[in-house]
DNA sequence: TGGACTTCGTGAATTACTGCACGAACGCCT
DNA sequence: AGGCGTTCGTGCAGTAATTCACGAAGTCCA
């Protein structure tokens, strides 16, 4: 997926990447279904809310344990307990962004932080004339006070804002303040310590896959289709 | 991936998925190598400049075709032009962005999209008060136009920047008006026809993954380590 | 020219992930 | 209470992706 990473150092105690993956996707829509009022569902269901096979659903819950009913379902509120245990979501875990550009301005805005849990505890840049500037109520504040924010805030994620130039050096500084956990927007790959994770969202990245299978939906379709591609393609 | 995305209609010819989502990788890196002056490169440089194994990458080229040299490596030029082919790169795909809000201008403003071969050929919103302001130098359309300069300008991804409760509708009017690839920021998962492709980039869900390995090392560390686990984590 | 050295390309082995299929467990209804 | 229908949990087979390991093909230099 989204997926362009470096492998986010797995120290594996069970759960398997790609099911880590897909937990907060279920979360997020049980949490919908919650306000909706929705109490019990089945993995059939929730393998539809969430595009993906029902045996698929039923192994990935299986890992956090057995909290099913046979017969009946699931209970939403319990599951989404059980989901936020499980990705350490019980408590917050604060987000410092560097880098208070276009990117960094539109994070710092973007609700779906603090909301799910990651409040952001800072926006850094290197800039002095951005310093003092705010952004979404926050105060930008200098990289050089990188050190201190994350100590005293107890932060624990990274998020890089930066221009492709600066963000090895932002990964760096983020790693000597003590940072364990870096989320990447610009597009380079970064170089970390072993036990650093890394996940790195890239939107060229992102449309250039998509071009790819653009295209080649376009090369299928005049050409004289092969029977097993037309099978995998159309609806 | 980066990964959360419901499967992008892998209407497969051969490259395997989790090569095409390398391939960008290594392109971004070659062309930094040209404006460097690099000539020639090795799969070992080039694994080691991207975070891989080097057998990762000749295999990934493989899929290209045989553009290697025993004994010398590849030739940065030649392999980033073979690239781009394979990627449907030669030629620029358009994009629209749905969603005026602080991330559709932060994309809009964003430069890796115009120049990774992704121009934007327009901005649109639901919202008329946004409607003819200037976004990076687009003036924002209503949202009704859009089968217009999908048709007019020959789009061919739409990028949903919208408030989740409004990314289906977006995501519906998208597929109507002719767009067969979308890349959804927004944090819901989208149903679209089965021909279209969707991948999904949600910072929300990259924070959560990165949270569960955050509190995994945590937790690996203060207790009495079992062998296997400290022999993956440490560096 | 020939031998030493490098590096690619790829078959085969390994590992990870997916999806099926079925037994087990539960609720409901009579 | 017992049988019926539903849905979970999981072993297993199949598929995809990764990694190893080695032969082939090239360069370079004496």
């Amino acid at each position: 997926m989204a997926d362009t990473a470096q492998s986010p150092t797995p120290a594996r105690r069970r759960i398997p990447d790609a099911a880590v993956a897909r937990l907060p996707v279920y979360l997020q829509i049980l949490n919908a279904l919650i306000v909706d009022g929705t109490g019990q569902l089945s993995s059939d269901q929730l393998a539809a809310l969430a595009g993906v096979n029902a045996a698929k659903v039923r192994k990935d819950l299986s890992y956090l344990g057995s909290y099913g009913t046979r017969g009946v379902g699931y209970d939403v509120a319990y599951l989404v307990y059980q989901i936020k245990r499980e990705l350490g979501q019980h408590h917050e875990w604060k987000v410092v962004v560097v880098g208070a550009g276009n990117l960094g301005n539109a994070l710092a805005n973007y609700n779906g932080f603090s909301t799910r849990g990651f409040p952001i505890a800072g926006v850094v840049d290197i800039d002095s004339s951005k310093v003092g500037r705010k952004v979404a109520g926050i105060a930008v504040r200098h990289i050089d006070d990188l050190p201190s924010i994350v100590r005293d805030e107890v932060v624990s994620i990274g998020v890089i804002a930066t221009p492709p130039a600066s963000a090895q050096q932002a990964a760096d500084l983020l790693v000597d303040a003590g940072i364990r956990s870096i989320l990447n927007f610009a597009s380079v790959v970064l170089s970390v310590p072993d036990n650093i994770s890394v996940r790195s969202v890239d939107l060229g990245v992102e449309l250039q896959i998509l071009g790819y299978y653009e295209q080649l939906s376009r090369e299928d379709k005049p050409a004289t289709k092969t029977k097993r591609e037309v099978a995998a393609t159309c609806q």
